[in-house]
DNA sequence: CAATTTTCTGATCAACTATTCAACATCCTA
DNA sequence: TAGGATGTTGAATAGTTGATCAGAAAATTG
């Protein structure tokens, strides 16, 4: 009925984000490997048959997690980090808002962590060597405006900007590593690590 | 014949190797995922009932290779740190042979990532949550010493060692991340890390 | 209420999975 | 060269996978 091949809308939108609920579970419980449509049914309370009506494949199931994920936790972070006024306070609210969004939803971390190492395109290119591409890594483009930024007001001192938001954020999902957090909580590490990367980042003093 | 259990070794030792090195090839082709056993045999000219004849389990044969994967990697950067006077020159080492291990041997870094983040324990626990381990993460263990002790040398300054040891070896691992290592040399990349890092160790200046 | 569309299930399918086993080949030793 | 250990294979095993399909159930429509 509808005009648009995308609109394709019922009330039982609930069957898919609940579909997409029981993935996210799953993924966390057993895993990306042993994540398998009847593993998914089975938490979702339904039978196979009915996530092949809902979804037109098994890759686009997780293809549509996966987005959920990364939407999720970059409109997260994004409406944190409007609220700074300057580059470093918008830097700071990067790293703790993305530690908390961690802290808060580990689940989706995990899940979104699963999927990104294990999927992989028809033509075998493993997610995790995809994320360049704009609707893939949000973040990492907001996070490179950000210290672009820096640099041009002044705030910031050189670095290769790239490579800067690389490693904050490897330092931020580093929290879920075993050992960290399991003896800190988000706000500490996020104290610490703002630590480390004002002093980074900051213009020389020679 | 052999006094000890383990020693149960052989001429065909090298078929072992042969098809550990066959894994790493497959997990590089095709991922974990549809890494079976088949595929394996498939590369390494032979059946898949020798595979099982010289490793009791399919686990075990991902254990075994990511065994020589830590092993590999860890004898290569171990061996230039040592050479390093002072901590801050050892941390420089670290880095700069960490990322040449990685430019020179990629497939098996490739091979490293893809079982840690994809092997599960028997009661599902992920390897890259087991990180802490002694013989899992000995470079992360050499990195933390030589933080402590430029610490206590005075070379370094205050910071949290654990994170930072985190942080340092997450940007490592970045550099295989897409838009980083297609631009760029590994030399290149360690100079900018060092910069980077020499900053956030150094003592403050106040 | 009747008719039509949407939602859902159980059974079925071929293709794969890891592992086992009897038989065969090769090697080393005595 | 005889004999026993070691190495290797193809076939068979039981189990799981993702996907399909006819038809039942439910919801929506007229």
């Amino acid at each position: 009925m509808s005009s648009r091949g995308e609109e394709q809308s019922f009330i039982s939108d609930a069957r898919r984000t609940q579909i997409i609920e029981a993935t996210i579970a799953t993924l966390n419980e057993i895993g990306f490997v042993r994540a398998s449509l009847a593993q998914i049914a089975k938490r979702a309370g339904i039978s196979t048959a009915l996530i092949s009506y809902h979804f037109g494949d098994r890759m686009d199931l997780i293809n549509r997690t996966i987005q959920t994920l990364i939407e999720d936790n970059a409109s997260f972070v994004l409406e944190r980090v409007k609220g700074g006024r300057s580059c470093r306070e918008r830097l700071h609210l990067f790293i703790l808002s993305s530690l908390e969004y961690q802290e808060t939803y580990p689940e989706r971390f995990v899940a979104l962590v699963e999927i990104i190492f294990n999927a992989r395109t028809p033509d075998n290119i493993p997610y995790y060597m995809l994320n360049d591409e704009v609707d893939a890594e949000p973040l990492l483009l907001e996070l490179r405006t950000i210290l672009r930024d820096g640099q041009v007001s002044g705030e910031f001192g050189e670095f290769n900007v790239v490579i800067m938001a690389n490693t904050i954020q490897g330092a931020i999902g580093e929290y879920a590593s075993p050992g960290v957090a399991s003896r800190m909580d988000a706000a500490s590490y996020g104290a610490e690590l703002v630590r480390i990367f004002d002093r980074a980042v900051s213009p020389s003093s020679d």
